[in-house]
Parts: structure tokens; C-alpha cells; sequence
DNA sequence: CGTCAGATTCTCT
DNA sequence: GAGAATCTGACGC
């Protein structure tokens, strides 16, 4: 397969079908001359103003406006005050939706850590800096690739205020992957999952 | 294996 | 001023 961008169109879904769709595909960030690249293997869907869970649901403020724009954009934020996490808009303008590239595995010669949203920023690169980049373009872009062979799906992680959207399974991940975050339990009760 | 607290700073009330 | 889409290391079994 011919390595090649991903055009907005992909990204022109809610995010709950571009979820799963990325599991397999590569995130790349160029630096200088060198390209770190990742496979993604882990991601949650967040959609829109109705999913309390999402950053969207308290509305447009400075840091959720991103998001209410269109899709194929980078979203990153801080957490916990330490963590830089990686989120693209998907959707059509004005619906807010996002997905969160939570781990990934090392594509080429480096041997990264990239399991857990926090470690997978810090293993490419990514930061404050490129939120709002148009991720269509360099250097920041993701590439397809062999999708991933067995996806299950679970609850998200770390919404558990959210109510029933805490329930939801909107958690994506690739089974024969290593390198999965997450508590063990939700891990164990994910469920197979088709794509369409 | 599991649970738990602490680090550290931004965001919105 | 409270709480957050996390990670690590400590401790108990």
C-alpha cells in the first residue's frame, strides 16, 4: 500500500466512525528533516455538545473553540497539569466532535514509549503549540496504513462523571496491540467490534 | 495482581 | 477556588 495523507473528507465524520477507522493508520510529525511517526492503536470518540464527557458540552470558551470548528484539526490541551493530550476535530463545522489518540506503537527505527495519551504527545513531539494545526498538511499529518486486523470496544476512560455517557462505548482500541492504556478491567471487559 | 496519593497548572465559576 | 479526557511509584496481598 502507498503511504499517503489522509484528505478532510475522512475527517468530515462523527468522530464515533472516524474512531475506529484510525486504528492501524500512522501519525506523523515532521522535525526538521527527520519524521517521527506513530501506528495508532488506541482512541476515544467524543461527540459533540450532547456527550458530557466531551470538552464541547460546557460550550464554546477560548480553549473548546477549536473544536467547534472544521474538521482535520489538532485539539491539544493540558491535563492534570502535566499532560499534553492529542485530540483531532472531526465532523462538520459547528459540531464539536473530537477524537483522542490515546497510544500507539513505534513505526521505524526509534523505540518509543507511546502507550497512554500523555506519553504518546511527549514520544512525537506534540504540544500546545500545535493546537489548531490543519492536520492535511505538514508537518503534522496522519497517513494510511494497514488498518487494524481486531478492534474491540470499551467504556472511555477517566469520564466517569460524565453519567450515562460514562457508559458508552466510544473507546476503540486494536486487540493485538501491546501497547494499550488503561485499567486492566476495562481492558478485559471490551467487546469485538465490526467495522461498517 | 490491586488500590491510592501526589505532582502541577490551566480553565472556568 | 475547585476540579481536571494522566502517570508514577509506594504499599498490601
Amino acid at each position: 500500500m502507498k503511504p499517503k495523507k489522509l484528505p478532510r473528507s475522512f475527517f468530515n465524520r462523527p468522530a464515533d466512525q472516524v474512531a475506529p477507522d484510525l486504528l492501524g493508520f500512522h501519525l506523523c510529525h515532521q522535525l526538521g528533516s527527520k519524521v517521527i511517526k506513530s501506528r495508532i492503536v488506541e482512541t476515544e470518540a467524543y461527540v459533540g455538545v450532547e456527550d458530557k464527557a466531551c470538552h464541547a458540552f460546557k460550550g464554546r470558551t477560548p480553549r473548546t473553540e477549536v473544536m467547534f470548528g472544521p474538521p482535520g484539526h489538532a485539539y491539544v490541551y493540558l491535563v492534570y497539569g502535566m499532560h499534553e493530550l492529542f485530540n483531532i476535530v472531526t465532523a462538520e463545522k459547528g459540531l464539536a466532535h473530537a477524537v483522542l489518540i490515546r497510544a500507539g506503537e513505534p513505526v521505524g527505527d526509534h523505540s518509543l514509549n507511546l502507550s497512554g495519551p500523555g506519553r504518546f504527545t511527549k514520544a512525537l513531539k506534540i504540544s500546545r503549540s500545535h493546537n489548531q494545526a490543519d492536520l492535511t498538511r505538514l508537518p503534522l499529518y496522519v497517513e494510511e496504513a494497514e488498518p487494524a486486523k481486531s478492534i474491540k470496544v470499551s467504556q472511555r476512560i477517566g469520564v466517569d462523571y460524565a453519567g450515562h455517557w460514562a457508559k458508552r462505548l466510544l473507546r476503540f482500541f486494536d486487540a493485538e496491540s501491546s501497547q494499550i492504556s488503561g485499567p486492566r478491567h476495562l481492558i478485559a471487559k471490551a467487546r469485538p467490534f465490526k467495522l461498517k
